[in-house]
RNA sequence: GGCGACGUAGCCAAGUGGUAAGGCAAUGGUCUGCAAAACCAUUAUUCAGCGGUUCAAAUCCGCUCGUCGCCUCCA
């Protein structure tokens, strides 16, 4: 089964088929690192994660690789606010970075390149846009000559003149026209700067992903990768730039994930409407974050409320309960005829197939993750209809079904830690939390026994409440009473 | 103003020509002295509205309304 993506550059679902046989060569734009990463920095990250490990385990090879943006008029501006230099606050907040992705869980990219260790690569590309006269130094900066680019507008779906107008058009003397972009800009006095050419001065924003992918990647790769956001100027950019210099298509597929919103507003900077991702990390674990993110496809927007939050903290309680209920499967026997129907036998079996034919559908993780449910739902049917003791054929169908789930949850992220322990750690989180002692507990619960031995329901109920004030509640079931933290 | 996306049950969300997945919530059942928990079951004749194409449309086309995004740094 072949894997369709939605192509950015074409409107369409278009086959995946890799330059190189079995190799997918993939770029990501990552963070320009002058502050702490926000839940939409979170749901990038965690898109490309989950393609890479889809990918992996569709039998692909993977390079990945993102970049930090480490030298740009932010970090800039915001090293001089805080009086550091710019090195030092980007390099703080990639590791800051750093410290979130491995909260998420987030693989490795194969390689992270950063702008300022590609100065040279960068210069060298520059000039050959110079020399094919697609770029001019002018006052020192050098910039790209957008008019000379036939192309340029087609991945972003608009034209120059459209562009220019209703558009702010930022007075730039220096330009020939309004629309052309800097590729390298002279260093104002204080400023971080590197020898060129043309003066002193640092790269321009789009310059460090054309540089960086052709060195790594090649001038012509699969996959390039990043926010709705990035599609014009910065992906449009890259484009003019690198297919300008090598005369050849850049990225073949460009992949674009919608924004977080919050209220239906975009989560950002500006709107000062953010939470940044240990805000969040603190109030609810790593696989619920990511259940949420996933419980829409990648390309649609993603509203963050809590309610949304706390859905996904109960539904992966479902899929750890539903693994812990088949690791504690009783011993099976070989006399007996099974016990599941046809159709959930299918429905088992087909776990897998089901949930890559979601995710071949350019990954919709959506309804991966509702064949997924719909697969817990079956197998927690199957083993509550189960007898004492099972026969070997339907105890080997949960375990492999669940096995399958596990593997797959994986893909996303999920479910990645021991059920039974999962199940385990929780009630003792729970139990922490209240003010009554397991003696005291238990002598409750052998008082209340002995008035329900009597029938003195007023006396057992009184119990039970004193008990349920304390946030604990009482189980009573064929094998005596048993009692959890509610 | 230009370009684009979206509008599916109380909420979230799949489904892109063949007759509405899944999650949360709710309700019912099993269990229980009654409960709770757990599990199971049920829950949209209908997909923003109005037209059109088609044997057949939530899915294609047109218009209207609404929401959001990009056009400036942005994941």
């Amino acid at each position: 089964m072949p894997i369709r993506i939605y192509n950015t550059l074409s409107r369409k679902k278009e086959l995946l088929q890799p330059l190189e046989e079995n190799h997918v060569k993939l770029y990501v734009c990552g963070i320009t690192s002058y502050d702490y990463c926000h839940i939409g920095h979170a749901r990038s990250a965690l898109v490309f994660d989950m393609a890479v490990r889809y990918l992996r385990y569709r039998g692909y090879q993977v390079t990945f690789i993102r970049n930090f943006t480490d030298i740009d008029d932010k970090i800039i501006a915001r090293a001089a606010e805080q009086g550091v230099e710019s090195g030092i606050l980007a390099q703080r907040f990639i590791d800051e970075f750093y410290t979130d992705m491995d909260a998420l869980g987030i693989l490795r990219p194969d390689l992270e390149p950063r702008a300022t260790e590609h100065i040279p690569e960068m210069i060298e590309l520059v000039q050959e846009l110079i020399d094919k006269g697609l770029a001019y130094p002018s006052g020192g900066d050098v910039y790209y000559r957008v008019g000379r680019f036939g192309e340029y507008g087609r991945l972003s779906g608009r034209s120059l003149d459209d562009m220019q107008a209703g558009a702010r058009i930022e007075v730039n003397a220096q330009k020939e026209n309004p629309m052309d972009f800097a590729l390298w800009k002279q260093a104002k006095p204080g400023e971080p700067k590197w020898e060129s050419p043309w003066g002193e001065g640092r790269p321009g924003w789009h310059i460090e992903c054309s540089a960086m992918s052709r060195k790594y990647l090649g001038e012509t790769f699969d996959i390039h990768g990043g926010g709705k956001d990035l599609i014009f100027p910065h992906h449009e950019n890259e484009i003019a730039q690198s297919s300008g210099a090598s005369g050849k298509p850049f990225a073949n597929l460009w992949m674009h994930h919608g924004f977080v919103t919050i209220k239906d507003e975009k989560m950002s900077k500006s709107l000062g409407n953010f939470l940044t991702i240990r805000d969040v990390l603190r109030q609810y674990p790593a696989e619920v974050l990511r259940l949420f993110i996933f419980s829409t496809q990648y390309r649609n927007p993603l509203d963050f409320t809590e309610a949304a939050l706390q859905d996904a903290r109960t539904s992966l309680d479902r899929i750890y309960e539903c693994l812990a209920t088949i690791a504690g499967l009783p011993e099976g026997t070989d006399n007996g005829n099974t016990i599941v129907s046809k159709k959930d036998r299918n429905k088992l079996q087909n776990l897998k197939s089901r949930f890559e034919q979601a995710m071949d559908n350019d990954f919709n993780t959506a309804q991966a993750l509702g064949f997924l449910f719909d697969g817990v739902k079956v197998m927690n049917k199957v083993a509550r209809m189960l007898p004492e003791h099972p026969v070997h054929e339907d105890l080997a169908l949960l375990r492999t079904a669940g096995e399958d789930l596990r593997e797959l949850a994986g893909i996303l992220g999920v479910a990645t830690r021991d059920a039974v322990q999962y199940v385990v750690e929780k009630k003792e989180k729970l139990l922490a939390t209240i003010d009554l002692s397991e003696e005291e507990i238990n002598s409750l619960i052998i008082r209340r026994n002995a008035a329900r031995e009597n029938k003195d329901w007023a006396a057992s109920d009184a119990v039970r409440d004193q008990l349920l004030a304390h946030n604990i509640e009482l189980h009573d079931g064929p094998e005596g009473t048993t009692w959890d933290v509610k």
